[in-house]
RNA sequence: GGUCCAUUCGUCUAUCGGUUAGGACGCAAGAUUUUCAUUCUUGAAAGAGGGGUUCGAUUCCCCUAUGGACUACCA
């Protein structure tokens, strides 16, 4: 067989707001296609018209555009081989439904979901399949007269495959090596209604990939049950040279206890299960999503290209560059992961690291401007890089750098207890004074000058840093002190010291 | 219930029959530091159980257990 140029597809249906398993399926999609020089098409399997959601694709689309994963076609993105949305694509499915029906290989079926609930009901274990279909009502059993009639009156039917019973399927996936399932276990399958004349999943998934030329389906492990009758699809419809090869992931599972991961866990255990925050259009509920929690969309890449794949060496972080040159899709692990959303925020703390310090800035002003401070008044970036090794994400700013921007309203129980003991006042006071007489605040001209004085008057260094540390700051923390000095300048540092020398209270 | 898939430290994982079973997150201890972090060092921590095959099994096979997915006119 000639070699195909390896096309890849993403196919979410437009149900809701992209799930972080789902996001991880596109960027294994991506990594495949990219380092094999192929094609990523997003298709939108919207053939469920009752749960359609309005913004999913919007949403679908920002998501993966923020992290960087891209299409060379699709909705959205242009291409020969469209319309990319299957509710457009109705006179195709129509065709091929009426090949396969033409062919033998499906047939029509007019039981109302009544009668096979009742069915369901009455027999145990009750499979729509070759045992079963001569009891129901369908082509198989009804002349043909009587089914053109029923057409005619405008009856509700669906198209069944028909599937031949006691036959070895074999799914050769990339991931799990070859699979085997009796086709006896497989049920009659709706492949199209005509309620709303669409195709269901399978038969539109086939139709659409060998049509849109895909030569690699690789998707979540909930769809290595219904491969084998794709592969008998791909049969049916005499496609089976150039049926696609198959890849099915291991599920993203929740992080303690067991199960899939879903929105539910995000919410409980608080973090994000969504690449950018959701509001639901009906409900008005809003869901968190890792952009809006601070997350860097390199982090979320790396941290997500880790769940079920490692690059086999010791690098453990990686660009979308290097991802797509070592990424390999047969060394995917089989056993679902669980998320471990502790190591997602240490992702995110090396990758601001790598950050500069306008970066960061640019990211902690607009949290500032909320805040009502004038970021024009400070220099932020110099601020920034006294604290940046200390936080996780830009949001964690504040909390590291409040003390610059605002004097401390209390002042820690325990830090009092060990550094504000008997006699310290009088130091920090004489230490007021020593400030009062001093003008060039410059980080290491200061700290000359009050280490100089603390040698010269044997005080000790710990305690009595430590207790300027604490009326300045509020507590002992922080970056060094001659450089938070020489933020706040002497004004503010000598209206601090004043404030703690009547506000604090030495805990016996 | 049935079918399929899976099972190495708490978590993500390396190992493609012979290793003191390696790394990372997290955790603990120590060093550095005037504080908090960062950084560095060290430590605790794993092959589900039982049978085989083999000179030798974490690795191959079988059984059991456990977990998961699927079992819709949803994807």
């Amino acid at each position: 067989m000639e070699q195909r140029k390896v096309r890849v597809r993403f196919a979410p249906s437009p149900t809701g707001p992209l799930h972080i398993g789902g996001v991880r399926t596109a960027l294994y999609n991506y990594l495949f296609a990219k380092q094999h020089g192929g094609d990523m098409i997003l298709r939108i399997e919207d053939t469920d018209s009752q749960r359609f959601v309005p913004g999913a694709e919007d949403y679908i689309i920002s998501s993966l555009e923020w992290l960087g994963v891209k299409f060379d076609e699709g909705v959205n993105y242009g291409g020969e081989f469209g319309p990319y949305r299957q509710s457009e694509r109705r006179d195709i499915y129509r065709k091929y439904v009426n090949q396969l029906l033409e062919a033998g290989k499906a047939y029509i079926a007019f039981d109302t979901p009544e009668e096979l609930e009742a069915k369901r009901n009455e027999i145990s274990n009750f499979q729509y399949d070759a045992k079963t279909r001569g009891t129901m009502r369908n082509s198989l059993v009804m002349d043909k007269a009587e089914v053109e009639k029923l057409i005619a009156d405008g009856e509700k039917y669906v198209v069944r495959i028909k599937i031949e019973p006691n036959e070895d399927v074999v799914v050769d996936d990339m991931i799990r090596g070859k699979v085997t399932i009796n086709s006896s276990v497989l049920d009659d399958k709706v492949l199209y209604k005509s309620a709303d004349d669409l195709p269901t999943y399978h038969l539109a998934n086939i139709v659409d990939d060998h049509l849109m030329e895909v030569t690699h389906v690789i998707r979540g492990e909930e769809w290595l049950p219904s491969a084998p009758l794709h592969v008998l699809l791909y049969r049916a419809f005499g496609w089976e040279e150039t049926m696609p090869r198959f890849a099915h992931l291991p599920l993203l599972l929740k992080p303690e206890g067991n199960g899939k991961l879903s929105k539910r866990d995000g919410d409980r255990l608080g973090f994000p299960v969504f690449p950018l925050e959701w509001k639901d259009p009906k409900s008005g509920e809003i869901s968190s999503g890792y952009r809006e929690s601070g997350y860097l969309p390199e982090a979320v890449v790396n941290f997500l290209a880790l769940l079920g794949w490692n690059p086999g060496t010791e690098q453990e972080l990686l660009s979308m560059e290097e991802l797509i040159k070592l990424f390999n899709i047969e060394k995917c692990s089989k056993a679902g992961a669980k998320f471990d959303y502790e190591k997602g925020k240490w992702f995110n703390h090396k990758y601001i690291q790598e950050k500069s310090d306008t970066e960061v800035a640019e990211m902690f002003k607009p949290i500032l401007s909320d805040k009502g401070i004038d970021v024009d008044a400070y220099d932020i970036e110099k601020i920034v890089s006294l604290v940046k090794s200390r936080i996780n994400f830009a949001k964690d700013l504040w909390q590291q750098t409040s003390f610059f921007f605002e004097a401390p309203e209390s002042y820690a129980e325990k830090d009092i207890r060990k550094r504000w003991k008997e006699g310290m006042p009088q130091i920090i006071t004489e230490l007021v004074a020593l400030l009062e007489g001093e003008e060039n605040y410059a980080s290491s001209a200061l700290e000359e000058v009050v280490l100089g004085w603390i040698a010269k008057n044997e005080y000790h260094l710990g305690n009595t840093m430590n207790a300027f540390r604490l009326a300045v700051v509020g507590e002992c923390r922080g970056p060094h002190m001659f450089d938070i000095t020489e933020i706040i300048g002497k004004d503010e540092t000598i209206a601090r010291l004043k404030v703690a020398l009547e506000k604090i209270q030495p805990i016996a």
